[in-house]
DNA sequence: TCAAAAGTGTTCGGTTTACACCCATGG
DNA sequence: CCATGGGTGTAAACCGAACACTTTTGA
């Protein structure tokens, strides 16, 4: 921006727009092969007893990417280990005039991905913090519908042409696991031996584990492990079948 | 958190980051074959003589893409009718503290696409306004070398798997200027039957305009004429040969 | 008549898709 | 010994890269 160049005879900040900046939060995570989002129940007005995304103001000497960071260990629950490890990322900004009722704030949105994760402890801001299957949580409090809708369509999109599904596995994971992020996602079934093919194909998306292969929960073959790779990028990317909406 | 979790007694803004929110703009277009940028000239400090990305605040009233909008009129010295018809998108929001060294600005960056555009007409704000080729720009004001490259980035990737191109091209164009979008932004040759193939087999990309063809500007057969069709993504996409960095 | 750009055709090789089949384990 | 999921093989269909060739214009 080129803020003196409108404010030439000063630099108020008050004398515009004293904005309140804040952070939602979409954090997404698999539990029983069902897509889940963390929510937490509204205690006040407005939107009262509403299901909304956690979030929180962005403190005055931090980034918005570090107050995503911090709420997320904060406000769900999670332990600070577990919260450190997820993966974050800015989603975009809503700013709307009257998205939030009582005054004007700024949000800035993130989506985060993490592999099977616990239910929220009790204690603190995160006691009302819950997982809710994707698609039952029903209308939430101001913009959120939006900005959930948003994150969820990202997600899907970036499935196909980066590595992003490994945020959703465990820090060893068979190929299994990783074809059931993508089953799960979009909702469709994949082909298991070419999803395999092509995954390995792809250099640097997952790194195989040296050692014996791990018990798969229950019958079948025990399936080898790998790790995710180096590799941010798919090329080519993994197209999902069929139309491409969500 | 939520903000009442927070502020249980009372909601005072001021009691919180005060913080200005700013839109910058990463302006395109291509001149001649080459990729250009829209900057202007700072005349004060911090950062006096160096060029900036144009931008301004967000109003008390206003979203982050109407303030866009706005001061792609305002600042940039483009008539208000060229403005209109830019594309138009967000980018994402930069909010390290010590961005600006005067006080805490949460800029949302926008990015801006549009046909070879005019020089800025002198006048208000936009005096110093000025296209500039890509890359030639040198060190930029503030974090917005940043910016720029992340716009640059964006647009890259987002011709690959959306129409995007047709941002860059008049209403009706050839699929000749067309495929110079890509080969500009990209820099690299493509093959010209091929990409004409594909773009035709993309339902929705283009739509042929009646009528008969339109001189190419020199030698040459004349070229039939295009409209951006009403698809907005590209599947399959249209991937950029050999490495696919920046 | 030549250069330049549009437009068409065709071949070749790799990739994706669909499906058959074997392997290892738990019940 | 059967169900279940992991892993390998393979042939057909599809797609994209490369390139030869024709067409239509301006100079």
């Amino acid at each position: 921006m080129n803020a003196a160049a409108q404010v030439p005879d000063g630099y108020d900040p008050y004398a515009f727009a004293p904005f309140a900046v804040t952070v939602d939060l979409a954090v997404f995570t698999i539990r029983d092969d069902l897509l889940h989002v963390l929510l937490v129940r509204r205690g006040e007005e407005p939107y009262k007893g509403a299901w909304a995304l956690p979030g929180g103001f962005v403190l005055p000497r931090e980034s918005a990417d570090q107050a995503a960071r911090r709420e997320l260990a904060e406000e769900t629950g999670l332990s600070d280990a577990t919260a450190a490890h997820l993966h974050l990322e800015q989603l975009r900004t809503y700013s709307e005039p009257d998205r939030d009722p009582r005054m004007r704030v700024v949000s800035v949105a993130y989506t985060a991905l993490g592999p099977g994760l616990p239910e929220p402890r009790g204690g603190g801001d995160a006691a009302h913090a819950q997982w809710l299957p994707y698609g039952t949580q029903g209308r939430l409090a101001f913009d959120h519908d939006t900005i959930l809708t948003d994150a969820h369509d990202r997600v899907g999109a970036k499935l196909e042409y980066t590595c992003l599904a490994t945020a959703f596995c465990p820090p060893e994971f068979t190929l299994g696991e990783l074809r059931q992020v993508y089953e799960t996602v979009w909702g469709v079934a994949l082909d298991r031996p070419n999803f395999r093919r092509k995954v390995l194909a792809t250099p640097g998306f997952v790194r195989p584990v040296e050692g014996p292969p791990r018990l798969t929960g229950g019958r079948g073959k025990p399936a080898a492990l790998y790790r995710a790779g180096d590799a941010t990028a798919l090329h080519p990317p993994l197209l999902r079948p069929e139309g491409h909406d969500t």
